[in-house]
This record gives structure tokens, C-alpha cells and sequence, in this order.
RNA sequence: GGGUCGAUGCCGGAGUGGCCAAACGGAGCAGUCUGUAAAAUUGUCGGCGCAAGCCUACGUAGGUUCGAAUCCUACUCGGCCCA
């Protein structure tokens, strides 16, 4: 299988540039490939996996890769599918943002590190001055044709939201980075999610225009979003990070495991490095056998293993497998201490006080009110038995002396320790 | 700079002096069913309280009033029009 049939058959291509394109990876050249990515939080997110693992992919077969960290973009903010304007982020959080992103291309791509360039484009965008880029850039492009861009049109006609000129020059800040990264490191394929499209192609334009050659290429991932059309990459508990201080191995695992039968198979295709062949396997098994969720496991496996390493998946799978046992007794509570959401609490603080309290003191719940809720709807239990009236904790209730589990619902588990 | 319209809970969006913790949608959360799935369906959805009730909330700060999300003033931010 070439590289356009592995990437159609894993549903990474919905646009492409230049229909030469498909001709071209499945030839022998090689390509120099560049995905953007803007430092607008500490850490990358499972809705940049998908980018992340193409290019992972193209790196396997000993193409280059650029890996861009937007420290100038990132200033700026990108319009592209958003509906209202920006509150902008202040330069020592960009820069902070931007070195912690590129440990983590670092530690992600490890063994392929040497195909990979990450660059900053504040790096260039610093010298260069306004009345330059309007002479280099701005002079090649016409606002009628920015303005025709839907993610500018939306804004333009949204009775209450409007444009800041900022934000309207994004565009041309990422079609010169591919102009810039055209000119000095030879990339000459641009990739990205749908909502980059226009960007990837001003830049297309723009180089055609300056350079006078048809040479570079853009290629779309579709734009994720569950089966119910939600946008992809958030939990019960917010955004889930790739960085394990911000979203643990276990909740990561979990994320992955909860996936829906609808779209677990094309997110194999899309997170992992798992064969064709053994994925057509998984979507047999899942139609004959759906309740074992082999696929789901695999899913979750690999993607803990991508990020974090096979020690630590191993230990998201063993914890996973270990709380979602039917009685405490089962569970191996001192291995989960610390894995799954684990609560330190002091012991006088909890003996004695009633169940709604330790959800609210342990922060499985927002409010005392939401706790009541819970427990009035049958929602609430205490070491995997269902509280059906409020109840005290006492010293019997603790297993091991030191240890309570607290559920909400089927799977919002934490583990609460007490210290005396 | 001038005029004008707007700012409501997580989001969208009603409400234009008391009946407003604020209609209605969506999201979220939970129950039932299940497979830690989907769909369906039921309930819930500011905080404290068993409750009565209390507290905090309709951009910010003041004011009018027995009483303000609603009226007035100033400010902040945004749309639109004019310069």
C-alpha cells in the first residue's frame, strides 16, 4: 500500500490542492511537510493528535518534516471557524507556551526526531516591519478576495460580532509563513484540518504569485466532531491535554475507551499506527462481538501509548481494568492511588460528616446542591454501593482503613485517601 | 470624534418596574435501558438549607423608587451609520 492509499483508506484526505498531488505521494520524491500550530495553551490537545500522527506518518517515510509553533500567529489569533473575536494573549504566555509545545513534539516524535525541524515564526515575523510586508505581501493580495473568505464573510454578517483588522490579517501572517518556509527549509506541502483550507491556500496563491511556480501543495484532514456533530476533544472534565500534569494517563485511557462503536474505527484509523489489516480485524470483531469493545481498547492503548509510553499505558489499562471491577473488594486500591483521580483528604475531616459533604470537600461534585441531586436520583455511591438516603461516614465505611471510593453515576470514580 | 443600537445564566435567546433565580432551545449532569456505546425516555440544571427561607446574580459604578434585569446618569466593551 503507497502512501495516498494508506492515507485514503485512514480517511485522512478530504481536500487536496493540485490533483497531481495524489500522483506525487505515491512516487518515490519526498516531501518537506509543514502543519502550523498556534500556542494558545501550555500543552497540545487530542483534537491536535490527528494533525500530529499524519505527520508522524509522512516521518516514517523518511519525509522532512516542519513543525511550526506560531509564537508570532499566536499573538494574533486565528479567525478560522470562530464566531466572535478573540480576547488576545499577553507575549509571556505565548513564549511560555511556545517552548513547552516544542518539548512535547520532542517527546512524541522521539525516535523520528531527526526528520523534524520545529521552528517559531516569530522567529522571522520580529524583523520584518510594516511597511515591508505590505510591499512584499500585501501588495500580491486583494482584500476583495479576503473578504470572500467564509470564515470573514460570517463575521462581516454577524449583526453583533465584526472583525478586528488583526484577526483579518491572520490570513496573510500564514500564507507568508509557507511563503517564508517555501523559501528557507524547501516545504513544499502544507497540511491541516479543514478550517485551515483558505489559510493553506492564500499561502499556495501567494508563493505562485512571488515565485512564479506551481510547485507547492496543500492538503485538509477532515475537522473532528462526534457522532452527534459535538466538537471533538472535550471530557466531563474539559479539554483533554496531552501533557499528563494536566490530564492524567488514566483519563486519557478512559477518553479514549468511552468512544462511541459509530466512530471508534475511523479514530483507529486516525490515532493510531495500527496496520490496515488489523484494524479491518477490530471493525469485524466489533459487529460480531460489540460488548467486548476490543476496539475501543486498542484505541485507548495506543494513543496512551503514543503519548506517554508503554509503562504508563500499562498502568492507565490496569487501573482502568481495576476500578471498573464489580465489588471493592476486587480492586487493587493501593496500585490506583495516584493513577486514577485520587482526593487526599485529612481523616477527622471526613469521619462523620455525610456523604453529599465528602462529594462536594472531594470535588467529585461542583456544590453540596448537585451532591443532593445525585444521591435523590440514585446517582451517588459509596465504595460501589448506591446511596439511596444520606448517610454519615463512619470508620466502617473505610476500606482499609484509609480508603473510600466514591462514584458518580457509571464513570466519574475517584479514589478518596485519608490521612490521619 | 458624532449619532444610534446593543451587553441577560455554560451557550443561544425571551423578559422592558413587583407574579424573576429569570420563559424557551441547546449543551451539561443523573435515572431507566445497555456494553464504561448509540438511540430512546424521565428527571435535573446559581449557592446554602430537610424546609420555610436566606444569600449572590441580568456589562461596571452610582441614582430614582416601598420595590429595578427592567427607569435615570456616568463609564467600559461591541455592532451599525456618519465624519
Amino acid at each position: 500500500m503507497n502512501l495516498y492509499q494508506e492515507l485514503k483508506f485512514r480517511g485522512l484526505i478530504y481536500q487536496i490542492s493540485n490533483d497531481n498531488l495524489v500522483d506525487e505521494l505515491n512516487s518515490e520524491g519526498f516531501f518537506t511537510v509543514y502543519a502550523g500550530f498556534d500556542p494558545t495553551a501550555s500543552s497540545f490537545h487530542v483534537g491536535h493528535l490527528l494533525q500530529l500522527c499524519l505527520l508522524k506518518r509522512f516521518a516514517q517515510l523518511n519525509h522532512k518534516i516542519v513543525v511550526l509553533i506560531g509564537g508570532a500567529t499566536g499573538l494574533i489569533g486565528d479567525p478560522s471557524g470562530k464566531t466572535t473575536e478573540r480576547p488576545l494573549l499577553d507575549e509571556d504566555t505565548v513564549a511560555r507556551n511556545v517552548e513547552s509545545l516544542k518539548c512535547q513534539i520532542e517527546t512524541l516524535f522521539g525516535s523520528d526526531l531527526e526528520k523534524i525541524s520545529v521552528v517559531n515564526n516569530l522567529d522571522w515575523w520580529a524583523n520584518l516591519n510594516v511597511t515591508s510586508f505590505f510591499r512584499e505581501v500585501g501588495k500580491y493580495v486583494t482584500v476583495n478576495q479576503m473578504l470572500a473568505r467564509e470564515s470573514v464573510k460570517k463575521r462581516i454578517e454577524n449583526p453583533d460580532a465584526g472583525i478586528s483588522f488583526a484577526e483579518f490579517s491572520y490570513m496573510l501572517l500564514q500564507a507568508y509563513d509557507y511563503l517564508y518556509l517555501f523559501d528557507n527549509y524547501g516545504v513544499n506541502l502544507q497540511v491541516g484540518a479543514s478550517d485551515q483550507w483558505g489559510n493553506i491556500v492564500q499561502g499556495i496563491d501567494l508563493i505562485r504569485r512571488i515565485r512564479n511556480t506551481e510547485s507547492p501543495r496543500g492538503l485538509t484532514t477532515p475537522l473532528l466532531t462526534k457522532s452527534d456533530g459535538q466538537k471533538f476533544g472535550k471530557s466531563e472534565s474539559g479539554t483533554v491535554w496531552l501533557d499528563a500534569n494536566l490530564t492524567s494517563p488514566y483519563e486519557l485511557y478512559q477518553f479514549f475507551y468511552k468512544t462511541e462503536d459509530t466512530s471508534v474505527i475511523s479514530y483507529l484509523k486516525y490515532f493510531t499506527f495500527v496496520s490496515t489489516d488489523e484494524i479491518t480485524q477490530l471493525e469485524n470483531e466489533q459487529k460480531t462481538n460489540p460488548k467486548e469493545r476490543l476496539a475501543q481498547k486498542t484505541l485507548a492503548y495506543e494513543v496512551c501509548k503514543m503519548v506517554h509510553g508503554q509503562t504508563i499505558a500499562n498502568e492507565a489499562k490496569t487501573s482502568s481494568e481495576s476500578i471498573f471491577k464489580e465489588s471493592v473488594e476486587e480492586m487493587d486500591i493501593e496500585n490506583l492511588i495516584s493513577k486514577v483521580p485520587t482526593k487526599t483528604l485529612a481523616f477527622n475531616q471526613v469521619i462523620g460528616i455525610s456523604v453529599e459533604a465528602l462529594a462536594l470537600l472531594a470535588e467529585l461534585t461542583a456544590s453540596k446542591g448537585e451532591a443532593k441531586r445525585l444521591v435523590s436520583q440514585g446517582g451517588l455511591y459509596l465504595n460501589n454501593i448506591r446511596i439511596n438516603d444520606s448517610k454519615e461516614i463512619r470508620q466502617d465505611d473505610l476500606i482499609m482503613d484509609k480508603y473510600l471510593i466514591l462514584r458518580a453515576g457509571k464513570t466519574k470514580q475517584l479514589v478518596v485517601e485519608l490521612l490521619k
